[in-house]
DNA sequence: CTGGATCCAAAAAGATACTG
DNA sequence: CAGTATCTTTTTGGATCCAG
């Protein structure tokens, strides 16, 4: 949904970060490495239950274009890949709070606990 | 995408907001809306240029059920209706601010005007 | 272990025509 | 004017299986 060379000119700076967090599990991908710092593949795949390989593998790829997080390969043997936000995915995590906290007053009940 | 009595369990405040304004038009309904704070059916749509009559009715249902808009129907002839922002929906759009800066800023390029 | 490749199902959106 | 009814197309996500 988000492989930077955007189609469409965005109306406004709102739906172009819609446009880039716009995934089933993009925000939960997100909120995953802002809680672990780093996290590799099979890591974020428990972190984010129920997410298949497939779309986990295309979301990151696509934040990754987005240059949202960083993926390091480490050329070993099994491959490890280690996964990081960038300084841009830590300030798109920080715009999220204001939602995340309306999500949380308005939609579900009383906040159990801070996320 | 969000018709109240969501099915899913959300993991967090964010999921549940984004599942809300998970539509592909609706923050621009929601802009159309605190800019001019009521509008018309027609007039919202061609506020938001693109959007068919299918869709947007469609997403205004499901913004009036989740409570983030009120729809005022008069009984007139013609018919007259007017969209307007709740307060719930005030709030979130000021929960959005920093998600559209944020899109501003690393998606386009400088911010030629506020929105 | 980290994914790529395929095939398939579901959801969302677009086009168009029609009605109270 | 303010939508609804259909039908089609596009987009996403899910299930598997396979490979470096």
């Amino acid at each position: 949904m988000a492989t930077v060379p955007r189609p469409g000119a965005y109306v406004c700076g709102i739906d172009a970060a819609m446009d880039v967090i716009g995934g089933k599990w993009k925000v939960l991908i997100l909120w995953a490495l802002d809680e672990h710092g780093s996290c590799r593949f099979g890591e974020l795949r428990r972190q984010v239950p129920g997410i298949t390989e497939k779309v986990l593998a295309a979301h990151l790829r696509e934040l990754e274009t987005d240059g949202i997080v960083h993926r390091e390969a480490y050329d070993e043997v099994p491959p490890r890949v280690e996964y990081t936000l960038t300084e841009v995915g830590r300030h798109l995590n920080a715009a999220l709070g204001p939602l995340g906290a309306w999500g949380r007053e308005h939609v579900l009940g009383g906040a159990p606990h801070p996320a």
